[in-house]
DNA sequence: ATAGTTGATTGGTCAGACCACTTAGTGGAG
DNA sequence: CTCCACTAAGTGGTCTGACCAATCAACTAT
């Protein structure tokens, strides 16, 4: 009935236990190796399963001769390896496409935004060095940033990285007509 | 310059190659770990590291004395695994509401329900026998079933979970209201 | 004081052993 | 001949211990 979880799942939670009770932050250095194979009463292999596990999922990082590091989720590894097995499927794609625009709904729902993030998005649209997806990043990049909710800019930045592996396109004129929308009652 | 890249690594890419190219399809089964340590010349400790990864992002599943098998990447499962991570890491209390109530606003904000659907929800809000957490629980997780994201279910029952020790309230009339809605124009 | 050496620590990898479970074959009892 | 029980092989699960490679810190000789 219970389901026997495999040792390496065990110590992934131990591992998530220990994160969150001693209050480790990004940049901080994990025990080693041994030490938690020790800790956990695990072997070291079972022990590295687990970390590379979360290794690929971007949420440590390791260093040979230095150790294994809390890290801060920027470049999601894992983005990668799911978008070339999923890619394929249409449907998950329109529910991350969907799931995605949800977020970016509700930024933009924000009833006005501060003057300095105003004029950072504007010199964004005008710049043309920058590629079609690069201002749709930095562009809700800001809007998020406005928004203050750390926990829906990472979930839409996961979702982010997650589409630069397929293909999203967005009107020319999709950032234009946003920015209009905040300056009308600020003139 | 060039990347020492960690055999386990590589042993990723070798298994995603193979099953682009040999085309294969979910339910089948993989070549055995031992197989795939010959074939990749990698020790089997770093075959597994590698098969360890991708099943906790929920690309393959393994049975004992069975094998590895291709899964249905329909259950997100590495949302599951991250989300305990990211809403850990920034589990304010309010972005997290914040976060929930965008998802929920979402499927609120549907034109029509099925009527089955609807129906199932007047009979919830007239059950007595459920506490008001439950109540919002079964009445959300019927919209995001008629929605039919499974993305945004998935994201949403996580928040939910997370929430499930925290207070919260909600008006009494809250759900009628909902309702009162969708029956408006069918009548 | 500084540069170089060295040893301890840590991750990276490998080999091999043994256990647990499943499956298919095999042989005997009916 | 049929059917069931047992066996053997294959597979994942786990552990142990060894050695390599990179880093870091302490120590030493200049």
């Amino acid at each position: 009935m219970s389901e026997r979880k495999k040792v390496y799942q065990l110590v992934l939670m131990e591992i998530q236990r220990l994160i969150k009770e001693d209050g480790y932050v990004p940049g901080d250095k994990l025990p080693s190796e041994r030490q938690l194979s020790i800790q956990f009463d695990a072997a070291r292999s079972s022990v590295r399963e687990a970390l590379r596990a979360i290794e690929l999922l971007g949420i440590i990082e390791t260093r040979q001769g230095e150790g294994t590091f809390l890290r801060n989720y920027q470049t999601y590894h894992a983005v990668e390896v799911l978008a070339s097995f999923v890619l394929q499927d249409s449907r998950t794609k329109n529910e991350l496409q969907e799931a995605q625009k949800v977020l970016e709904q509700h930024v933009l729902s924000e009833e006005s935004i501060p003057d300095h993030t105003l004029k950072q998005l504007e010199a964004l649209v005008d710049d043309l060095s920058l590629t079609k997806e690069e201002k749709h990043h930095y562009f809700f990049s800001g809007l998020f940033e406005a928004n203050g909710n750390q926990l829906l800019f990472k979930m839409w930045r996961l979702m982010q990285d997650f589409q630069a592996n397929m293909e999203l396109k967005v009107s020319p004129d999709y950032y234009e007509d946003i920015i209009e929308k905040y300056k009308k009652p600020q003139e």
